[in-house]
RNA sequence: GGAGGGGUGGGCGAGCGGACGAAACCACCGGUCUUGAAAACCGGCGAGCCGUAGGGCUCCGCGGGUUCGAAUCCCGCCCCCUCCGCCA
């Protein structure tokens, strides 16, 4: 939720902004209507500071044994002028607050502008690994050992949902257990949350009003299904005045992630790449102001570690306006290679929200003592998602003799040097 | 799911139709005293909104209602605690 304020102040400025990740949108409106709501407030609080003045007035009369009546029946009159007024002004005010809630947040002033391709890789670490023999996809790979079973799965849910057997869900748990432990042991604190939440939350989330067909609902209990741990973990401190000593708190969560997906799917997603259901180990921080960008850098190494303790080619992206969620101001992607198809897949997406998602769950600091509090900056970075990483593994570690090569931090745990 | 009790400022907790944005205590901040600190004493100390300002409005879990006037009365919902039922 953008602050109305800083629209009032610079309404070109932000709208323009606002436009280069959506060309139609247009602030005349919310404008208009924060203009008149302004007026409308000086109103009815005159009116009701009147009232406030009779009704104690009321008070030393009847104290004093003297006449009311007539007193109070102008102030009922005016009462009933507030009650008009009053729902007049909730009425611009929840139409101002359904506009503002529709709005991104303004990019950063580094995003580069326009459409998806407009990304710029910033890095990569080590080479696309060469193969002398024909390569697999990673659906080939899993079907062929029996460790991936799409097609049981369809049987028990349906199109889309993964299901890992034998050794395929001994590495997709270990992959789990070494990146959740990786990040606690670089000080993230550890959180297993509720997998569902409610309505508010996923307000205060941004995945709602606009995205709600991209989740799961429970109509019955109002409740909907984690689609990423941001979406929870951005609720952990609602409501709150945290103490700056605390700042950065940081979190990191495992969760099962599920995502409607609706729509239709290209060639190039296949297999593990787009699924229901997949795994992710999610950091969160909540920082001051004036170190979220700091903290950004360091949550993108935090995520980039557990790639480079795995062995994995991939590429850092900065991702340009048009391609942002919603509720982000500046977002870097790693991206790992899958040589099977060729191309580069999103596993980790770290976000600076600035204050957007701390001002609907008003999740403030207090910078110093007596001071006013200040909206805490939110971001988020997944540490990684699994089932995209377990194709990359599958894909970057086939060999020739068709063996899988087990990365050297997960033997002891899968319990195998090899697939 | 059923019965009862409860949700008040950073914490604890009083208030249960007007003098209450709210006592007391703790925490915190400033001062006096002290070489310094502690103790003691004095003072300060919630949030949001509107207004250039003086000032005004709103908030006692959330949402409605009654009233000239609601933290206080009524209705609905949420959450917490105790007991019962069910259950991994």
């Amino acid at each position: 939720m953008l602050d109305i304020h800083r629209l009032r102040e610079d309404p070109i400025g932000i709208e323009k902004r606002l436009q280069s990740r959506d060309p139609s949108i247009d602030l005349t409106e919310i404008l208009e209507l924060d203009e008149k709501r302004l007026s409308l407030i000086q109103q009815v609080e005159e009116r009701k500071a009147e009232r406030n003045r009779g009704s104690q007035e009321v008070g030393r009369l009847k104290k004093d044994g003297k006449d009311t009546t007539k007193l109070i029946a102008s102030l009922s009159s005016l009462a009933e002028e507030i009650a008009h007024l009053d729902d007049e002004l909730k009425q611009v005010s929840a139409r101002i607050d359904h506009l503002l809630a529709l709005l991104p947040n303004v990019p950063h002033p580094s995003v580069p502008v326009g459409a998806k391709e407009e990304k710029v890789v910033l890095r990569s670490y080590k080479e696309s690994p060469l193969f002398d023999f024909p390569i697999k996809h990673h659906l080939e790979i899993g079907e062929e050992k029996g460790i991936l079973d799409f097609g049981r799965a369809a049987t028990i849910a349906g199109a889309r949902f993964p299901m890992y057997v034998g050794m395929g869900a001994r590495l997709e748990m270990a992959l789990i257990q070494f990146m959740f432990f990786y990040h606690v042991k670089n000080g993230y604190i550890p959180v297993i949350p509720p997998f569902l939440a409610n309505s508010e939350s996923f307000f205060v989330a941004s995945q709602l009003p606009k995205f709600a067909d991209d989740v799961y609902y429970c109509e019955k209990d109002d409740l909907y299904l984690n689609p990423t741990a941001e979406s929870i973990l951005v609720n952990l401190h609602r409501g709150e005045i945290l103490s700056l000593e605390d700042l950065p708190l940081n979190y990191v969560a495992y969760t099962p992630c599920f995502r409607r997906e609706a729509g239709t799917y290209g060639e190039d997603e296949r297999g593990l790449i787009r699924v229901h259901q997949f795994n992710k180990v999610e950091m969160f921080k909540f920082t001051a102001q004036e170190t979220s960008y700091s903290e950004l850098d360091q949550i993108v190494a935090d995520a980039e570690g557990v790639l480079q303790a795995l062995g994995i080619h991939y590429r850092v992206t900065l991702l340009s306006t048009q391609d942002m969620a919603q509720q982000s101001s500046k977002t870097i992607d790693l991206e790992v290679y899958l040589p099977g198809q060729g191309r580069y897949y999103e596993v980790s997406s770290c976000s600076n929200c600035e204050d957007f998602q701390a001002r609907r769950g008003n999740t403030r600091y207090r910078p110093a003592a007596f001071q006013k509090p200040l909206y805490v900056h939110t971001l988020n970075g997944s540490g990684l998602a699994t089932s995209r990483l377990l194709a990359a593994i599958l894909e970057n570690n086939q060999m020739k003799d068709g063996r899988v090569r087990i990365p050297e931090v997960l033997k002891e745990t899968v319990g195998a040097e090899f697939i």
